[in-house]
Formats: structure tokens, sequence, C-alpha cells
DNA sequence: ATGCTGACTATGT
DNA sequence: TACATAGCCAGCA
């Protein structure tokens, strides 16, 4: 399974498949986590890959700002991944997710820490 | 080996 | 908010 394109997509599936419901998490958050800081394109790739069935959770990735980023193999993936974000309890506004609602956190923030250092809300319901 | 492409990000206008 | 530009790197022909 996991492809066995090479290790490096699978290392990015791996960190993908760790994103807990309801919760998204950017490219670049999840290329850190995989073990390749700076390299949210290679995980966009990554994902671009797999296949659309893949035991992979690929719809919780979105962007630094939060947006869904369209695809060029597949225009319409963009709208399932927005309704099955929607389905999970993750809310759209203004065609962005608020990262710092929704954002996916396994211990810190890295980068572009969107928390502004406050009380603010609970992402869990 | 070389060159192109791409589900990104940060910055500037 | 939207668009344009530059920097990065892996995968593929």
């Amino acid at each position: 399974m996991a492809a066995g394109r090479s290790m490096t997509h699978a290392q990015i599936f791996a960190v993908v498949r760790r994103i807990p419901r309801g919760r998204v998490a950017t490219y670049g958050q999840v290329a850190a986590l995989a073990g390749f800081p700076n390299h949210a394109r290679q995980v966009g790739y990554a994902l671009a890959a797999l296949s659309s069935d893949a035991p992979v959770p690929w719809h919780r990735v979105v962007n630094a700002q939060g947006r869904i980023s369209p695809r060029r193999d597949d225009p319409g993936g963009a709208m399932v991944q927005q309704l099955r974000l929607e389905q999970e309890g993750v809310v759209l506004k203004g065609g962005r997710v608020a990262l710092d609602e929704f954002g996916w956190a396994p211990t810190r923030r890295m980068a572009r820490s969107p928390v502004k250092a406050s009380s603010s809300r609970s992402p869990a319901a």
C-alpha cells in the first residue's frame, strides 16, 4: 500500500493520516511533521500522486491561507474537498477555513503561528 | 544527466 | 481580497 512510489510520499501520507477529524493542516505543517520543513510544495505533489480513494484524508490538507488549492488534474476535487470538510464540521468562511480554529496543533503551531497569544476560543466544540 | 512541471509560501502592489 | 513575482525541491520524460 502506500503507493510505493517513494519513501518521501509515504512519509507525507503518514502525517496526513494523523490529522484528526474536524481539523485541517497546512501543506507546510504536514511537510514539517513529515520531516521536510519548507517542502510544502512536495506535499501537494505527493497528494496529487495518490489516488482519490487512497487511505489518506487528503481533504484535511489546505494551504497556508486556509484555502483549498485547486488541482490541475481534477478541478472538481476542490469542491469535493470543501464538501468533505463541512461534513467533518469544518466551516469555510469566505472560501477559507479559520486556521486559528480548525488548524491542527499536534503540539504547537509551527511557523506562521496564527494564534495571537490569547485565550481566544478552542477548536473543540 | 538535463529540463519542465507543479494540490506551496512569503512579499509587494 | 486579488494578482504577480521569486524561491524551493521532488518526480518524470
